[in-house]
RNA sequence: GGCCCGGUAGUUCAGUUGGUUAGAACGCUAGCCUGUCACGCUAGAGGUCGAGGGUUCGAGCCCCUUCCGGGUCGCCA
């Protein structure tokens, strides 16, 4: 049976029990995190959001309520009156932060009972995510998690504190939004009003925000979820959440160092760390060639070395006929001495699932080398390469070769599984960096044109202004992405302001005049009615918040996250819905043979 | 859409070559216990081995199909 508050006032958190509060009285709520009945003592484990204070039942309390105590299990919901009081000596818990101190209980209410869980809420538990996520609102009641989402808070009042004194407004932009072609699949709300017609959720506020930079608002910010039809990894949700800001008058400098000032603050108010600015600045094409990804970890060498040169006339064909096809051989040297045939061969079969066709080796010995290219190789030539890749005795050296860009992403990949297995990393760390001069455009077989490579919005850097229609494939963009650990954890630009090169843009993508036109009009209009010059940048805040909190999935950090197929294992969600609904929309679900036979 | 891994008690797992009544730990229930904090001791309850089909005298184990979950490639401007 439940109790009532009944005028009880919560005087205190359980953090805040101390050696201070000794003799008074305090009142506290919360679940029951354990109790532990020894026959005529009891002591039971209250938990809040702030931590676990020990309340004591014993013999000098009143019999009845000693009663309504040993009935108490697992996260019943408690209302208690009692006194402070220290433990003795030899009963001082230390691993317990309130461990000096108990509550001695004079009024106990339970406010609610409870069935058992079906897992013990505690971070020692060990629990699939399966019944986790399906329990969420019970897992959200153990203390990492509870400490992750404090911390998420947190970093979302730094931005806001930030930003608003550095004159940035919070302005809202429509969920209901027209669907855009270019990036991700957008998931589409229909129309009640209009039979036949969609809204789309926002992938970004992007057009919306330089809207309002030609409104005159200068400086915008927004924390805003953002949707994306896209499939989930450890790092990705369907829908996710950015600290979106906006600058008028700018230059890419400005957005930068305005920037470095929020992170240098998040970083020193969230975990105490002074990170040094200005942060490194790389260009992508340098990130490329040495780290093989644009969102390097440089927390740890590996870097990637070129053997195209010697590759293209050396004696295996493999090799030689990459380069002549316009392909690269690239190989990193790892301090691997350790690592046996069976290892290196998993090391391959990793190259393999990244989309190498395979892994060239060669483990560097005091006399003799062993290596899957001796039969292929001459020792000469494999001398050589020891001698291009700077690698020493005990070296293992991993060669890849193929398309270049292939090579690159795997070897970048590599790289980082490298570094994890020969725990080659700082994990107290915070490494940022700026990638810079990415490509404005790069080539999609698939559609067989030109694709923006960050959003058609971008503008081209002005030296090669030029290039977008006479050599598009060397066009370098005015962006910027900021990189941690291996993570893109933000990304922004300078934009286009001028209607005219908007639509020379829209053409290099292949747009037609109309098409752009019946998409992006508006916008389009837009620049015609004064558009100041403008940039910005976007975090992914559930990114910057799981580096933060130092867990590597970002379900760690939102409170009800979706699984890998995007539905949510605790609502159910995505269902079927009511045939009125359906019929209100004019929506026929279409049988799955019809479907079929359309698909023909 | 492809590839890899997993699904056995409430939870986390073990389960040998296919062979008796499917086990352990934790949790749960009951009893005992005054300094526990992973309390202790005793006893007990608890199973559609993800589902369906097949092979077999016999299937948790082998085969097929399917569902669910995790990771990953594609995808994610």
């Amino acid at each position: 049976m439940s109790e009532y508050i009944n005028g009880l006032n919560r005087t205190n958190y359980n953090a805040e029990v101390n050696k201070d509060l000794l003799g008074k009285e305090v009142t506290l709520m919360g679940w029951t995190a354990k109790a532990r009945n020894l026959g005529s003592l009891i002591f039971i484990d209250l938990r809040d959001r702030t931590g676990l204070v020990q309340l004591v039942f014993d013999s000098e309390t009143d019999a009845s309520l000693f009663e309504k105590a040993a009935s108490v299990r697992n996260e019943f919901v408690l209302a208690v009156r009692g006194k402070v009081r220290s433990r003795a000596p030899e009963a001082v818990n230390l691993r317990m932060a309130t461990g000096e101190v108990e509550v001695f209980v004079e009024e106990l209410r339970i406010l609610n009972e409870a069935q058992t869980p079906p897992f013990h809420i505690d971070d020692k538990a060990n629990v699939s995510d399966v019944t986790r996520l399906k329990y969420r609102y019970l897992d959200l009641r153990r203390p990492s998690l509870q400490n992750n989402l404090i911390m998420r808070h947190k970093i979302a009042k730094i931005a806001r504190d930030y930003f608003d004194e550095n004159n940035f407004i919070e302005i809202e932009t429509p969920f209901l939004t027209k669907s855009t072609p270019e990036g991700a699949r957008d998931y589409l709300v229909p129309s009640r009003v209009h039979h036949g017609k969609f809204y789309a959720l926002p992938q970004s506020p992007q057009i919306f925000k330089q809207l309002l930079m030609m409104s005159g608002f200068d400086r915008y910010i927004q924390i805003v979820k953002c949707f994306r039809d896209e499939d989930l990894r450890a790092d990705r949700q369907p829908e996710f959440t950015q600290i979106d800001l906006e600058m008028s008058f700018v230059e890419a400098n400005d957005v930068i160092s305005v920037n470095e000032g929020f992170l240098k603050r998040l970083f020193k108010e969230t975990l105490n760390i002074d990170l040094p600015t200005p942060f490194i600045r790389m260009p992508y094409k340098e990130a490329m060639e040495r780290f093989g990804s644009d969102k390097p970890d440089i927390r740890f060498g590996l870097e990637l070395k070129d053997l195209s040169d010697f590759a293209e006339n050396c004696s295996f064909a493999i090799f030689s006929n990459a380069v002549k096809e316009g392909g690269a051989v690239r190989a990193i040297s790892a301090p691997a001495g350790h690592f046996t045939r069976k290892e290196i061969d998993k090391l391959t079969e990793f190259v393999k699932t990244q989309g190498g066709s395979g892994m060239a080796w060669i483990s560097v010995g005091e006399t003799e080398n062993r290596s899957s290219v001796s039969k292929v190789l001459t020792q000469e030539e494999i001398q050589e390469i020891i001698k291009l890749t700077d690698s020493k005795v005990g070296d293992l050296i991993c060669i890849v070769s193929g398309k270049s860009s292939t090579v690159y992403t795997v070897l970048g990949a590599l790289r980082c599984e490298l570094a994890k297995k020969l725990e080659l990393i700082d994990e107290s760390k915070f490494a940022f960096l700026w990638i810079t001069e990415f490509p404005l455009f790069e080539y999609s077989e698939e559609e067989q044109r030109y694709v923006a490579m960050h959003h058609p919005f971008t503008s081209p850097l002005p030296e090669d202004m030029d290039k977008i229609e006479s050599d598009p494939a060397n066009c370098r963009a005015n962006a910027y992405d900021i990189v941690l650990n291996g993570y893109e954890v933000g990304g922004g630009s300078i934009r286009i302001h001028d209607n005219k090169l908007q639509q020379t843009m829209f053409k290099a993508l292949g747009f037609t005049e109309e098409s752009a036109q019946e998409r992006f009009g508006f916008l389009l209009d837009a620049f015609k009615y004064g558009a100041p010059p403008h940039g910005g940048l976007a975090y992914g805040l559930d990114r910057l918040a799981m580096l933060i909190c130092g867990t590597d999935n970002i379900k760690d950090v939102i409170a009800f996250p979706k699984v890998q197929n995007a539905s949510c294992l605790m609502s159910q969600a995505p269902d079927f819905v009511e045939p009125q609904q359906l019929k209100d929309l004019d929506i026929d679900i279409i049988p799955v043979e019809k479907d079929m036979t359309q698909d023909e």
